[in-house]
DNA sequence: AAACAAACTTAGCTAAAACTAATATATTTT
DNA sequence: AAAATATATTAGTTTTAGCTAAGTTTGTTT
């Protein structure tokens, strides 16, 4: 077995998390529904979509509907956990809800897992020690009056 | 008024930040010098550099030295605090050193000042309570045992 | 001061990922 | 079933940031 699939550019991997994300429930999804999502215009995602195909990560036929391969499902709930645990992550520190999803998407493709293992295990610590995040909310307001 | 200095790209605030880095003692840096400590090849470093100069960040003549100019100083600076806290964040929560610099390069350019802010606060937080990284440290150990 | 080496610049190419405009297919309405 | 609408695709352009190769300028040696 090699790497092969590993190499997926950080665009990539948001449309394969997108994509796996609206397919979720129904099982596929369809260009424009995928490039709304992403803010995107149909030939973008038409266009990344060709070459996910390309990857056997998704099925895909011209005018038809995504559905994703093995392989990319596989992936893309790795993707989705991932994105899940920075973004607990970026709100537990502090990072109202409006800008949370944004940051979270800027920061999900850049680090290594090795860093998404330390963060998740920093939020199961956390989880277990709820005081902590008290005392640090406390620490917070004190220290945090006009933004 | 127009746009101003805010809307560097992720390359060019890597560029001015190490700009600042290498001239911080000396007072100036060179083309090659900078090219090589951002591993890119010096044509590249040159086309940046313009593009800096033109936006009045650094100070640049052909074949000469490169000197920050006020304002790239100023978020030369401002830039370099920011991968500092990063940083100290990222080893704190237990990436290990050999990784650390290449993890903060990544997620520097990409998350908002506000997030900073955030990680910033939890950072002194963590300083002032240093019986939480104690706690956490020791959950650590528990629950990561070979990787 | 001539020759050589090092540093730098220019020009031109590549790749990723977005866009618009034009075209093609599919679906829905009448 | 024809017309209208919605959805997709193709082709071609743009921007960013890298690269190589070739040519300039500067500096260092002899």
């Amino acid at each position: 077995m090699k790497k092969e699939n590993k190499s997926l550019t950080a665009s990539m991997e948001d449309y394969l998390e997108m994509i796996y994300r609206l397919s979720v429930d129904t099982g596929f999804t369809r260009i424009h529904e995928l490039s709304s999502a992403l803010n995107v215009r149909p030939p973008s995602a038409t266009k990344m979509v060709q070459r996910l195909a390309e990857l056997k990560l998704i099925k895909y036929e011209k005018y038809g509907v995504l559905i994703l391969e093995e392989n990319g499902k596989l992936l893309g709930s790795e993707l989705l956990k991932r994105h899940n645990i920075i973004e607990n992550f970026i709100k537990i520190i502090g990072v109202d809800e409006t800008n949370a999803l944004e940051e979270t998407e800027k920061i999900e493709h850049t680090v290594s897992t090795k860093t998404i293992e330390c963060i998740d295990t920093f939020l199961h610590f956390i989880e277990e020690n709820p005081d902590v995040l008290t005392q640090y909310y406390q620490y917070r307001f004190e220290h945090t009056s006009e933004q």
